[in-house]
RNA sequence: GCCUGGCUAGCUCAAUGGAAGAGCAUCUGUCUUACAAACAGAGGACGGCAGUUCGAUUCUGUCGCCGGGUACCA
């Protein structure tokens, strides 16, 4: 019945190094990466029998340097590649970038013109070469940066957009696309940026609303006004400088106001043109007055109408914004000094009738931002229709997911309103379009390698001078990287990949097309799940942006607090499909996280000579209770985070790692083994469970913060790495009932200490049992964590002194003029009011009889419990209360 | 207009059809020999209304506010 008496240590072996007393993670974050990727970890030929697993990493835009979503982006799929790897799969997670085509184009041309040069200064090939430079040391950086991180997928096998291997499969699928019809050259109507000087697909437009004016133009009959007096029809635009293309009047074929006047024409004002007024299904008879002017040539709506009624498209705008020739007095004007000049023209003339403040969206460039104009252009485009539907079913039969399910729905309505995807752009980096045009025959040749001459009539080739949109190789990125259309080896080992993570912004740009192609040329889908994650966001939820100051980047974060503790961070808050908001404090709390478990590992290996543990070390076979309880629960959250990981729920399992290490781990078991690590019997066992606990932790966190667990397991184990461990499985054990009384039971001791000031000085004090022996270990345990002394165990309340009640046992201390007893009085009352409060509540619920009839079983007897548990603890209080001094 | 997400503690976010958690912040104690970057405690919250249910913070509807996506809003 006596604590078992301190015995001081043997004084410590001499040992090689000593953990630093606080964690730098700088210190050893610049340790771990080469001699990881030198072990050949990285390469899925580590575990040549497992089972394949693969990634492909959503390839960075070379434009420039990470920011923070990369850095979640790939803390997820480092965290599922690295456990995979230590499950024993064959893991390959292939790294690469994207040559982005505008936006490096930009980036260049940005350069060059602070120089004062434009790209065509140099000319194409000098202007290539360049940016090719300025690839190879920003492809540099993100690699650099990525290492910084942690990050490890196969560099041996790493890919770039722009590679050999790519561009084959690009002038392939093209070919292949072309020759079945399914890629065309057409001239419609298209987005083109005045900027950028490109064609746009339709996903490159943002659209944003903006305060406009609706102007309402009279256009005159040209016969004269009506026999009722009626000068002409009545237009509303907000675009007044497209009327100098206008070639018609539509109104709805159903418009009773309008009926009378089809068929006529009108004269436009200005131009002085006759225009006919036409019918179409495609007007809404509710905007303006009903009546809308058709410019076929700047409107993609208008150009349709132009083309069900023969209206001739008048191009008034240019390719670079202005007005061209055709739009007579206003010729050379910017398009938005057009309006102005157009609209005051019309003013004089007498044509307007109303002007309206009006919120409309306008189409900007995904790029640059410039409002982007709809041209009438030559371009090529997808057919995409016979794409669509197997990319469809493939989700809906549930062969490959989305996760979280509600993206789905988002994609089955894009998907379903599709138009061909215009996939030319006027650019000079990126994939040249492989076709040749014969300026001698007319003929077009597309093929995959440069013909010499024309086909038909031996002539000269002119070869096409445009480039692919740059979303049209990413989309062949899961199989381009393995190698296609060559059949190698890990195209057939890795391909359909299991894991897609990407943010929703590009699900479209980039999933959806992925899921198509990959169908279309692998017959099988790309990819198993598709996890989105959410954009991160700074502090107040805004999204980050340079522009706006906001911006934290990844790599200064990690110097300041550890790239582990970003990356715990940013996994911590991965909740699916959410934003996450990244808020510096979190990452201080993760760092110090970080600094916790140093503190413990130092306390396992340089206090208690808790090393050399091996890689595959067995559990204690009969354990003490205290080993027993922290095994039960390393059982539970090991399953659980097991679970948690499978789903993608990084948020819960790095959650629920964090509460297991600090609250039960180094909270409760630490304190509770130091007993154990001073008795002779017992500290054998004690260092072996602390050891497998230890070693199973640093395991189930080594894909979250992989150097700090790898750094630590060098001093704690057997001289293995981390990072090509197995996955930890610890056997099921049954946490025995005491360890919840003691805890609780201390808890209680605990809070009593706190609210009467009493310090930390030991307390003597009597036990009350229900008879029960009570073990030597539970006495000592409630000493060291409790600095309780107990004097005697007793079955009934020795009278004069304090109970204080954890659970189903009790104390009595004689606290006598320890306390306040006012105070205390108070107290207990509060906690009588409280549990009886409770107990009222319970009895409530248990009187109704539908919730005795309808109830689960368990939730009513939980209920009576309940009752139970307070009303024997009000009992408890009463007691205590009379016994106080009065 | 249509689709979609959110509204929970002072702040930023979780979970949950059966007495709501974390981090930071606040308050009270403590330098207990792994850790004061720590320890032991305390206080503090389910947007409004209606419905379904024995029971709703959770499911449904509706309203309000904030955020996304999308549209041929001339």
């Amino acid at each position: 019945m006596r604590p078992v008496p301190f015995r001081p240590r043997q004084a410590s072996q001499p040992r090689m190094r000593r953990l630093k007393p606080t964690y730098e993670p700088h210190d050893i974050e610049s340790r771990w990466y080469d001699r990881w990727q030198s072990s050949g970890a990285f390469r899925p030929e580590i575990n040549p029998d497992g089972e394949p697993f693969s990634i492909v990493i959503p390839p960075p835009n070379v434009t420039g340097v990470l920011h923070t979503g990369h850095a979640l982006n790939m803390s997820m799929q480092d965290a599922i590649i690295r456990r995979k790897r230590m499950q024993g799969y064959a893991a390959l997670w292939v790294p690469g970038t994207d040559h982005a085509g505008i936006a490096t184009q930009n980036v260049v041309e940005r350069e060059l013109a602070a120089e004062g040069l434009t790209r065509h200064d140099l000319g194409r090939e000098a202007f290539i070469e360049q940016v090719w430079q300025w690839k190879a040391s920003s492809g540099d950086r993100i690699a650099e940066q990525v290492r910084r991180l942690g990050f490890s997928p196969d560099w041996s096998r790493e890919r770039f957009t722009l590679d050999d291997v790519l561009s084959a499969a690009v002038r392939e699928v093209f070919v292949t696309l072309y020759d079945e019809g399914l890629i065309y050259r057409g001239t419609r109507i298209i987005n083109w940026c005045p900027k950028d000087h490109t064609a746009l697909s339709d996903i490159e437009v943002d659209h944003h609303e903006r305060p406009g004016e609706l102007v309402f133009i009279t256009y005159p009959f040209t016969d004269g006004p009506l026999d009722d007096g009626t000068e002409g029809v009545v237009v509303a635009t907000t675009r007044v400088e497209t009327m100098l293309g206008d070639t018609g009047v539509a109104v709805h074929p159903d418009d009773e106001r309008y009926t009378s006047v089809v068929g006529k024409t009108v004269r436009l004002p200005i131009m002085e043109r006759d225009i006919p007024i036409v019918e179409d299904e495609g007007v809404d008879p509710d905007f303006g007055t009903g009546a809308v002017k058709v410019t076929p040539a700047h409107d993609p709506l208008d150009y349709e109408i132009g083309q069900r009624h023969g209206l001739e498209p008048v191009i008034v705008i240019g390719e670079d914004g202005s007005i061209t020739e055709a739009g007579g007095p206003f010729a050379g004007y910017d398009r938005f000094d057009a309006r102005i000049a157009v609209k005051r023209r019309l003013e004089e003339e007498g044509r307007i009738v109303a002007v309206e403040q009006h919120m409309h969206s306008v189409g900007v460039c995904s790029r640059c931002k410039s409002v982007v104009e709809p041209l009438i252009s030559t371009q090529w485009f997808v057919k995409v229709g016979p794409l669509v539907g197997p990319a469809i079913d493939v989700v809906k039969n549930d062969i490959s997911r989305f996760i979280p399910k509600r993206w789905e729905k988002q994609y089955f309505h894009w998907m379903e309103n599709l138009r061909d995807w215009c996939i030319s752009r006027q650019l000079w980096w990126g994939h040249r379009i492989p076709a040749w045009y014969c300026d001698a025959c007319g003929e077009t040749v597309v093929a995959r390698e440069e013909p010499a001459a024309c086909p038909s009539c031996d002539g000269r080739l002119r070869a096409e001078e445009d480039v692919l949109d740059t979303w049209f190789s990413s989309a062949l990125w899961p199989f381009s990287t393995l190698g296609w259309p060559e059949q190698t080896e890990d195209l057939a080992k890795f391909y359909p990949t299991n894991t897609m993570v990407t943010g929703f912004d590009i699900i479209y740009f980039w999933v959806a097309r992925m899921l198509k192609m990959g169908l279309h040329f692998m017959h099988d889908r790309p990819f198993d799940d598709i996890v989105i994650h959410g954009l991160v966001r700074d502090a107040e939820g805004k999204k980050m942006s340079k522009s706006t100051g906001n911006a934290m980047d990844p790599l200064e974060l990690a110097n300041r607090y550890g790239a582990d503790a970003l990356r715990l961070t940013l996994l911590q808050s991965a909740v699916p499909g959410h934003d996450i908001p990244l808020n510096e404090e979190w990452i201080d709390a993760s760092r110090r996280f970080g600094n916790k478990l140093w503190n413990a590992l130092r306390f396992a290996v340089e206090h208690s000579e808790v090393r050399g543990v091996p890689e595959s070390a067995g559990y204690p076979s009969n354990p003490h209770p205290e080993a027993a309880w922290i095994l039960s629960r390393l059982h539970e959250v090991a399953s659980e985070v097991d679970e948690l990981y499978e789903e993608y729920r990084f948020a819960d399992a790095a959650t629920a790692l964090y509460n297991f290490a600090w609250s039960e781990v180094f909270d409760w078991y630490i304190e509770m083994a130091k007993l154990g690590l001073r008795s002779d019997d017992q500290a054998a066992e004690t260092r072996q469970t602390l050891g497998v606990v230890l070693r199973d932790l640093l395991k189930l966190f080594h894909p979250i913060i992989p150097f700090l667990t790898e750094e630590l397991w060098s001093e704690l184990g057997d001289g293995s790495l981390l990072i090509t461990a197995s996955w930890p499985d610890p056997p099921k054990f049954e946490a025995p009932a005491a360890i919840g009384e003691l805890q609780e039971l201390v808890t209680a001791i605990r809070r009593f200490r706190a609210e009467h000031n009493l310090g930390r000085r030991t307390i003597e004090a009597q036990l009350e049992t229900a008879g029960d022996e009570v073990p030597a270990w539970w006495l000592a345990q409630l000493e060291s964590l409790g600095g309780i002394a107990v004097t005697a165990t007793v079955t009934t309340p020795p009278p004069g002194l304090t109970r204080i009640s954890g659970g189903s046992v009790a104390l009595h201390v004689a606290l006598g003029d320890l306390i306040d007893v006012v105070a205390e009085r108070q107290r207990i009352e509060k906690a009588i009011a409280e549990a009886e409060e409770l107990v009222a509540g319970s009895l409530r619920k248990l009187a109704n009889s539908n919730f005795v009839e309808r109830a689960p079983a368990a939730v009513v007897a939980q209920e009576r419990d309940r009752v139970e548990q307070q009303e024997s603890r009000i009992a408890e209080l009463r007691t205590q209360l009379e016994r106080l001094p009065a």
